[in-house]
DNA sequence: ACCTTATTCTATCGGAT
DNA sequence: ATCCGGTAGAATAAGGT
């Protein structure tokens, strides 16, 4: 396999299956001077360009950290994108397990035999000590958990990433793979502004709630995990259109939610409530004809804590605009 | 490992449109 | 008749010691 005749436009995707767009860096005044604020990629560092006051350093440099040296700017990667899902983070070779050649006809016995044989091997390399096979059954494990709870990719792959992070950290020993698999995935899910419940991991885990709890404690505490409450405005768009709202009441719901965070309403508050509140409130303003029940059916918010919310946050929305 | 605290959920009921 | 708003008690998640 060459990487040369994979065609270069598809593959414009880092490790982790995200496009290679750096984030957008807001454009202030310096606080000091009310100079322009400049940043240096060199450096990484964002910095006034009239008095040098020094606002952001250690910035991450989301350019593409390859070149190509021939004529032509295209610098695609080629091959398959390196996952951290599989132990060997899918780089090794694989045999198939059919007895055919590639144009799907059948081979002889001495060449399955032959076959046999180069299977076996192939699989004693790749999995060859301990540490790679504990590694292997629990990334298994995780994406065995992953579907069973419908996870997306970009979750199970961080899942991977946190896994090894906590093997190299040596996190595993005294404690069974499984339920740090589990909490893996857990913290994964929670990063990833997909979060399930405890309680749902461990019906789909082959280890009980506390453990799983106790190894996610360690890891978040041992691996420094920041795991920051989710946007509320990040669960708008899912909620509208499983709702079949129209594009009025989810703008005025965005507005609601920014309002609301001027104010501080977020502090303590399930992000998804919120934003399940938010679309009530907006409907009620648009007359889109929703009911508290019908929110939480679709959100699994229940209409208790949407009549709490709402309320607030329709007040902070109007003391807003009265400003 | 146990305990505390704030928040949310389920179930339920009275009142309003 | 349906929807809203409030309440009590259980459950949950997260943090502290």
């Amino acid at each position: 396999m060459t990487g040369t005749s994979v065609d270069a436009t598809d593959q414009r995707t880092t490790r982790n299956g995200k496009r290679n767009a750096a984030p957008e860096r807001e454009r202030s005044e310096c606080p000091e001077c009310t100079g322009r604020i400049a940043y240096d990629e060199e450096h990484g560092e964002r910095a006034c360009a009239d008095c040098g006051l020094v606002l952001d350093a250690d910035g991450i440099d989301y350019g593409p950290e390859w070149r190509r040296f021939d004529d032509g700017d295209d610098r695609c990667r080629v091959g398959a994108p390196v996952t951290a899902r599989k132990h060997d983070k899918g780089l090794s070779t694989t045999i198939g397990w059919q007895d055919e050649d590639a144009y799907g006809n059948r081979i002889s016995g001495r060449k399955r035999r032959q076959l046999q044989r180069l299977r076996t091997w192939n699989e004693r390399f790749t999995s060859k000590n301990a540490r790679e096979r504990n590694l292997k059954q629990a990334l298994g494990e995780i994406e065995r958990m992953a579907s069973a709870l419908g996870l997306p990719e970009p979750c199970r792959e961080t899942a991977g990433v946190i896994y090894r992070r906590a093997v190299e950290e040596e996190l595993l020993p005294g404690r069974s793979i499984e339920a740090m698999a589990t909490a893996c995935l857990y913290a994964a899910a929670r990063q990833q502004g997909t979060p399930r419940t405890l309680v749902a991991f461990a019906s789909v885990s082959r280890v009980e709630k506390l453990p799983v709890q106790r190894a996610y404690r360690y890891l978040s505490s041992e691996l420094g995990l920041k795991i920051e409450p989710a946007d509320p405005i990040h669960y708008l768009p899912q909620y509208a259109s499983e709702l079949g709202v129209g594009d009025e009441t989810e703008r005025l719901a965005r507005k609601i939610l920014e309002a609301a965070k001027d104010r501080d309403l977020h502090s303590g508050r399930s992000p998804a409530g919120l934003a399940a509140a938010a679309i009530y409130g907006a409907g009620r303003l648009t007359d889109e004809g929703l009911t508290q029940e019908r929110i939480g059916e679709e959100t699994g918010v229940s209409g208790v804590t949407v009549r709490n919310r709402y309320r607030e946050l329709l007040d902070a929305y109007g003391a807003t605009r009265d400003r």
